[in-house]
DNA sequence: CAACTTTTGTAATATTATAACAACTTGCTA
DNA sequence: TAGCAAGTTGTTATAATATTACAAAAGTTG
C-alpha cells in the first residue's frame, strides 16, 4: 500500500476563515442525513447550527445556555448530550477531548480523521487533514493487532494570530 | 530537515508486557527529579507508584480511593490532582484525554510525544512512539504558524488480546 | 386508529476537576 | 537555632462535565 503524499489541508473553525457559511453547511448536513436515512431533527439541527455559528470549540453547557434563549422551555443536559452523540456518530461534529468541547467537522461527507490545533489563548481551533498521520496510525494499529474505532489527534498551543499579537507587546 | 525513519516502538502499559518493573521505574523517576532539582515527594511518589502498578489508565478518583487504604487520613482530590500535575509536568505521567485517566510514561527521560492505543474493552493502553507522526504534527504546526505546547494522539479500539478472545466466542 | 419505535423531557445524581484558604515542611540564613 | 520564605499538603466547598432512569411526546407503520 503506497502512502499518499498529498499535502495536508487546513480549515479553521473560525467564521473568519470558514470556506462555507453555516447555512450551507447545515443544508449539506441535512442532505447527508437524508441520504443515510437518519433524522436530523429540529433539536439536533439547533445544536449543529449553534456549533457552526461559533468560532471555537464549545462546551455542552454553553450550548445548553444558548438553547435556553432560543426555546420556550430550557433544555436539559441529556437533550444536548444526545444531540451531540447523534451528530458525532454521523461525523458532523467531533469532540475535542482535551477541551471537553465540540466542533463541527469540516468535511462530514468524507470519512477521515481530523487533527485539531487548538489555541489555548483565543480558544479557536483549526482542523487539519493529513493522510500521512492516518497512515501512521493505521500501521501502528496493524502492528499491534489493534482494531480502531475512534481517533483523536489534538495539538495545544498558540495560534499564529495570538503569537503575532503577543510579539507586538 | 530529514525525516527519521526508525520504525515505531510500542510499549504496553500492562504489567504483563512492561519492560521494567515498577520499582525500577520509580528509582529512575527519583533520579530524574534529583537531576532536575525538583522534589518527588512522598505523595507524588505514592501516586506515581500506584499508576505504575496498574495495568491501565487510571482515573483520579480511583487513585484517591486507593490512597485511602494506604494512608492514615484520606487524601482529597486537590492533593491527587496536584501530584498528577507535577508528574505530568515532569513527563512522568500523561493524561489520556479521551478517558479522563492517567498513565505513567514509558520513557520519561526522553522528551517525546506519545501515541496511546486504548482498548475500550479491557481498558489497557499501549504507548507507541512514532517520529513520523511527530514530524507531521511539527510540519502542520509550522504551516499554520502555530506554536505547540502539548500534543495528544489517542486511538480508541479493541486490542489484539480482546479481539482474539471475541473470535473464540 | 392502534401498536410500535424513536426522540425528547425531567429530575436526580454521578464523575471529574478546581478555588480558596489554612496548616505543615523544608531549606535557608541571620 | 530561631525565624523567615518558598513550596507542599490538607480541608472544605463548589464548579464543570456527563449519565441514569423513567415519563411523555412525536413520528412511523400496519
Amino acid at each position: 500500500m503506497a502512502i499518499t503524499t498529498e499535502s495536508p489541508q487546513a480549515r479553521a473553525n473560525s467564521s473568519r476563515f470558514s470556506q462555507s457559511a453555516p447555512a450551507e453547511q447545515l443544508a449539506m448536513a441535512m442532505n447527508l442525513c437524508k441520504e443515510r436515512g437518519v433524522r436530523l431533527t429540529q433539536r439536533r439541527r439547533q445544536v449543529l447550527k449553534l456549533l457552526l455559528e461559533r468560532s471555537r470549540p464549545t462546551g455542552a453547557y454553553e450550548l445548553i445556555d444558548a438553547l435556553k434563549g432560543r426555546n420556550a422551555r430550557p433544555v436539559g443536559p441529556p437533550t444536548v448530550y444526545r444531540a451531540l452523540e447523534f451528530l458525532t456518530a454521523q461525523g458532523l461534529v467531533a469532540k475535542v477531548e482535551s477541551c471537553n468541547a465540540y466542533v463541527p467537522c469540516a468535511h462530514p461527507e468524507r470519512d477521515h480523521d481530523c487533527i485539531f490545533f487548538v489555541c489555548s489563548e483565543c480558544g479557536a481551533s483549526v482542523e487539519l487533514e493529513d493522510p500521512r498521520i492516518e497512515q501512521c496510525l493505521t500501521e501502528g494499529a496493524a502492528q499491534l493487532g489493534f482494531c480502531v474505532t475512534r481517533r483523536a489527534v489534538e495539538v495545544q498551543g498558540t495560534c499564529a494570530h495570538c503569537n503575532s499579537a503577543n510579539d507586538a507587546d
